[in-house]
DNA sequence: TAGATTGTTAATCGATTAACAATC
DNA sequence: TAGATTGTTAATCGATTAACAATC
């Protein structure tokens, strides 16, 4: 079955199945059923393997899934089998604690530029990075063929920050600015936003 | 229609309304048709007035929606017409960030309690909330009746801090923590991981 | 072999889209 | 009034679930 057919939101599952299979690895397991995956996940066996058999059949009947392969194999279907470089734009508290954050690293994500526009962070090191000024954002971005970036900056910037990124070549960002972002069909966009998801939350919390 | 048959991918929504209608008011914007708004947002206006419609009937036909007005309804229906006062458990980079971010006091989340395990940081100031050792995390919650929980702790110590904030009558969990948290029905989960949101982000970058 | 569990097909369920009468 | 746009119903589309033959 060719990649573009299958539904974004089964492909949005599959980091998620990937985290559980690490953690159970770290654990010391071997093998897992699409049930006992299920049961961790809060999910149903059904869709566990109706996910994965777009991709090809990587379980044994009777046996299940041996975990080592199944997360090599999710790894390569992601594209996670590669360090990848990310730009990260706007140095305040959130950029920077993104930054330095073990857990990029951990997953093969590796922060190597950091831009601002105030002149009292410039300069300044944030974990192995210098914050630059953002009007080099182009340039690096570009020439080191950057197509991953975050972006933290105030939501009045957003959109304008967010054509330089494409300008400069980049293909993902994952926007924690509260703005909805419009960008060319061929630029994918993720958003993090805490106060639409508590806000969410909020309606389910009635008169409390 | 009551509101317990409402979809939850329907009130997923509500706030991303929300968010481009406060936006268009302080542009100065009084009035908006369902088209100019799925535009705005990169939906159908078929969907935003379906979704609208489970709650009532809130445009005016050959005129569109009052946006002050729909505000109004939006905040009501998702219950943002009061201040609601959260707790963060976990005072590294992310906690503390989000601890003193401006955009939460702005839309009536108020962060009010801070916790943490280590001696160092237990004590210090971060905005307005000084840090408490963990170990009073029920009593004070449980004293508050603070039924949001912000969860930035380790991986290894989530699902035991999401036990505890379930035990202090906490009914709303926004999830930083890399884990799938396992809680009783009637609390709320949400799950922020940046790094699944990149994952998901690289599966369509291919070989670049 | 017998038991367990996959991979896959068919059935069900729910969400989105299209269309249009109602009405401002 | 004529034009625009809502609110809603019906049609379509897609995702989830159930079931089971294949097979380890």
């Amino acid at each position: 079955m060719t990649e573009g057919t299958v539904p974004d939101i089964v492909i949005s599952r599959l980091p998620w199945y990937l985290q559980t299979l690490n953690t159970m690895a770290k654990e010391g397991l071997h093998t897992v059923s699409s049930n006992m995956l299920a049961e961790r996940l809060g999910t149903t066996a059904a869709q566990i393997r109706k996910d994965l058999s777009f991709f090809g059949g990587f379980g044994k009947q009777g046996m299940g899934y041996s975990i080592y392969y199944l997360i090599e194999q999710l790894q390569k279907i992601l594209n996670l089998d590669r360090i990848w470089q990310v730009v990260v734009v706007g140095a305040g508290d959130l950029g920077r604690a993104l930054t330095h954050y073990q857990g990029f690293a951990a997953r093969g994500i590796e922060i190597v530029l950091l831009f601002d526009v105030d002149p009292k962070v410039i300069g300044s090191q944030v974990g192995s990075v210098v914050v630059q000024h953002i009007d080099l954002l182009e340039e690096e971005v570009q020439s080191m063929g950057i197509k991953i970036a975050i972006l933290t900056v105030p939501a009045e910037a957003a959109q304008l920050t967010a054509d330089r990124l494409v300008q400069a070549d980049v293909e993902a960002i994952l926007n924690y600015a509260p703005v909805t972002l419009i960008v060319p069909e061929d630029v994918r966009v993720q958003h993090i936003d805490p106060v639409l998801n508590l806000q969410h939350l909020m309606y389910y919390l009635g008169d409390d």
